[in-house]
DNA sequence: TATGAATGAGTGTTCATTCAT
DNA sequence: AATGAATGAACACTCATTCAT
């Protein structure tokens, strides 16, 4: 009855389980993610992709590992069009917001991986994230050498301050009903620049 | 069947039903959270609860106005305890890691109720949602008159600066999982700090 | 707290229930009558009901005993205001179909009072069916004596055949999404009036 | 746990699902119906059930396509039965009292899904129902041809006038409580006889 | 290896009726 | 007599996971 998929090669099997994962999570959201919805978009039976992903959560996990590479492009784009490191830096702060924005249920998958009861060790996901963090960590390595950010500044500890609460305000900011009457007022991509102003200017040297 | 708390007045109900559901919440996240719990925990029947909150929902909604009133608390302690204006601003920051630290489960909440499928008008929770603004406000404001912050600072969005941003980096940094080789040699406390101290430098006139 | 209200007697009160519980009806319909609904109209405890009406099965059949009178008035003008018995006959089927329109949530109420589990034994309600029948039935010996229709219709069956199957095709016809094809095409006042035209020439002499 | 059955075809499900239903509507009707009542009679978990018919109205809308198909039944017989026209209407009248005897939860399923908020999209029973119109509409017309009905008749409005007033008349008549003084008296056969020789007696040319 | 039908404990929510005050 | 808070069994519907074929 199926296609001609069958029998594909272990690779191509995951990957094209992982492409219809990520087509339901950017329709859905993480928290309305279910793996009927995969399912359907795929010509794969449920048992069948159990075989390959221990739980949904496993699914999910893989699937974040295309949201972060996705991220750590932004990133490498950012920081090769300025010359600066200080500006390269602004520039990665606002690349962080240019992704939430065009991705918000990358954002939503991240959120949701972080609860306490998320189980998944998917190796894959450990790997990406950790490019991210060496790039961000060689990025600040860089600046100080050439002098431009102090030189006290832990590189592991300034690229968590640079992406992980730069994706932290985002979120919070993003906070729609809680400030209502506030909400109308803020034009979000001048609070992000002050922030990014604000922050980079703690790390100037 | 049922012990003695029958017929409590109006306000104690509320009270008791608030209390459990913190409770609840407390144990399990605000993701797993559900009514049924919080009947377990509570001497009275579900259609009690419906008739004091309209929806699950309303019951969290008015959870966090608890939560945000702590924060409050926590801010105000930080504030008092320093004279210098840039060394409470830090305060404040760190006054957040103390919160999420304590409080986890009640970052889990705020967020969840940023959900767009999240239905709830309870007024209260904006107007702890707006003191809370407004202490980090005015507090920017008095920095700005004594000299010590930056007056071209906008003290709206210093304050989302400030707080989002802070418990974004805490909530971000959190996750566990994701980078488990680094984690164990991460002072979280020390990249907090590092943090606080970064912004605030940034922020010094 | 409530105000003038208090005290009232027996007959007020159970006209001051009934109005509101005939407002409800009118509103949302039997199918989604709750006593709930009814309190929220009323000056009255929900516990205050249950002295004068021992079930919402009850309240309803006092309800439904200003439905029949308020049919009967509609055979009452009908009646009057032809001269010829047949005539008269074919208006008071047209008077029904009058009826159901401008009070279909009636028509409901009357339709969930037949269900098999439907408990009540309300007297009025008896005595107002009651009243309805015997107005036809003098109808019909009246035609009879005239000689418009034929003498050997048995009267208390001819009243029958006269609204209940009225009321009966006004029901069924309504079905609205069963026939949807054909149900543009259909001019239901005619149908009605062709449907009066047959049975009334069916009867006469 | 559960029995044999498991994994049948998908029609043998359906089947037996509609099977269960069919059971739990002729014992509580469709006002009482509930999806745990025909799980109960099931060996079939609740969550199969979902996966055959998305809601309680489809599979009620599947029952009365049983309901339907039987009356069906029930008019060609009594159609075969006589050869002459008017006759042969008057047992169509008559098969529906019979019908209605036999399987009055049939007709509260009808009613019941024509409640405005009742939602089902099954082709299946707008089939049935078209084709219970078709089979009426022709006969009218072969009555009409053969010069026994009034050929001024519109088939179509003559269609509903003969089964819908028919199974009108029946339930409204049925109201047992309502009457309770008469319907002692009242020889319900009696009485649609005397409707259907009444309303045919207006129909012959 | 691939299947996909089956599972069943849970979800939030409703409402007629009771009964202590 | 009047109250109205409390009850709790029902209800429709979901979905991650399993397992016989």
């Amino acid at each position: 009855m199926r296609a001609s998929s069958k029998h594909l090669s272990k690779h191509r099997r995951e990957q094209q389980i992982i492409a219809a994962a990520d087509i339901v999570l950017r329709e859905v959201g993480a928290n309305n993610f279910t793996v009927d919805q995969v399912v359907e978009r795929l010509e794969v039976a449920k048992g069948t992709i159990y075989k390959y992903y221990k739980s949904k959560d496993d699914i999910l996990a893989e699937v974040s590992v295309n949201a972060l590479k996705l991220l750590l492009d932004y990133f490498k784009i950012a920081v090769e069009n300025q010359k600066d490191g200080l500006e390269a830096t602004k520039a990665v702060i606002m690349a962080c917001y240019q992704y939430y924005l065009s991705h918000p249920q990358y954002f939503e998958l991240i959120v949701y991986m972080e609860r306490p009861d998320f189980r998944s060790d998917v190796k894959s996901y450990t790997q990406a994230s950790a490019d991210l963090s060496n790039f961000v960590i060689e990025h600040v390595k860089c600046c100080q050498a050439k002098g431009t950010m102090k030189a006290d500044l832990n590189p592991l500890y300034t690229n968590y301050v640079i992406w992980g609460s730069c994706m932290g305000i985002m979120n919070f900011i993003e906070s729609k009903r809680v400030f209502i009457e506030q909400f109308e007022k803020i034009d979000r991509k001048e609070l992000v620049k002050a922030y990014a102003e604000t922050l980079v200017a703690g790390m100037a040297a």
